[in-house]
DNA sequence: GTCTATAGGCAGATAGAC
DNA sequence: GTCTATCTGCCTATAGAC
């Protein structure tokens, strides 16, 4: 009975906590505005252990996206889950954003995508790999709403998911410089305006 | 006839030619990608003599958004000057951006939004300068459109004003990662199509 | 698994000759 | 205006003790 015992809030595991930490500086500052003397700092831990974790910095980055990767692929899942209609699905997936923007920061793959060009290859394809996954399920969405009529919009359904993915990122990204987290909301608000066929649903996610 | 001579093209003044190289590493790779080092490299002078030119990173990099910004405000007023209805000009705009991505290039002040926390308060503030001409210039196009028929959109020309930027500067962003103008171009399509009264002109810019 | 110590390199920046 | 030479500091990364 003492062989799988809780670990404590603040014992993790150092590894869950070096990602933590490190989740957020990219989301801050960007992958080249963070150096491993950084999270060391913030951890109260030398470089040397976070070598132990994280052979590289390269392999620290790959880590970060797969998790990221993961906890948003499960936050998909539970808005399937909920069972709501198309346009409630599409405020709900805006509102992950927003929660992100709320504590100043940007989505992890969004300030990777600015960074692109200075990234490892196994960094830049887990990025495209978490872009396809959000098109892929917003255009499922998006299809399914225009056929049960809780949709209407034009064109290709992937057409509009690239829209939404993109006008997301970039409102997120100018909302974050202003400082304004209500400039996101109506921006979102603004897009998924156009595809709703009644007014938006009140409930919050 | 002699006391005005022009310059030949490879030798602009060097902090010209400077600003040219910096602007496109900045566009490229990041103000935190890219080094003094990298600049003087590429244009086979010492590290030195930028220092000569430019004090510290942080003054050329708000030489960088000075000159940008001066540029971008040209070519909107050169679009003003075509004296096209609104919706030409909202696509004479797009414009702009697909250039910039053509060449592999995120927009200047999208790529310092990223890396905003990590700038020098002169530098945030001409960012911001950047964002509030565009959508300034923007709201003035979206209302007289409006007034004039040409356009039509519900609320305030101002949040259609920011919805624009936010999905150019977005659409840019991710179309860069995949390496596909062509996902930029359907993007800005799909946003600029629910503006117009009418199909888009066909004209080029 | 975490430490001390250190390597080797590159960053931004300066002094002073030409 | 541009150079050589140099400084200081931080970067990623490694060796080896505990």
């Amino acid at each position: 009975m003492t062989t799988v015992a809780a670990r404590p809030r603040h014992d993790l595991g150092t590894a869950s906590r070096i990602l933590d930490t490190a989740e957020t500086l990219v989301q801050v500052r960007g992958f080249n505005g963070f150096s491993y003397a950084d999270v060391a700092a913030d951890l109260q831990i030398t470089k040397a252990a976070l070598h132990y974790h994280f052979a590289g910095k390269a392999d620290l980055g790959e880590a970060l996206i797969t998790r990221y990767a993961s906890r948003f692929g499960e936050a998909l899942a539970a808005i399937d889950a909920d069972g709501g209609p198309a346009p409630r699905k599409l405020a709900c997936y805006a509102d992950l954003y927003m929660r992100v923007l709320t504590e100043h920061k940007m989505c992890l793959c969004g300030m990777l995508a600015a960074e692109y060009q200075t990234l490892p290859q196994a960094m830049r394809d887990a990025v495209i790999r978490f872009f396809d996954t959000n098109e892929t399920w917003l255009e499922a969405v998006l299809d399914r709403g225009r056929r049960d009529g809780s949709l209407e919009f034009a064109g290709d359904p992937r057409d509009a998911a690239r829209i939404i993915v993109s006008g997301l990122e970039g409102a997120m990204l100018i909302a974050r410089s202003y400082g304004d987290s209500g400039r996101f909301r109506e921006a979102a608000d603004g897009i998924l305006a156009g595809l709703a066929s009644a007014p938006p649903p009140l409930a919050p996610c």
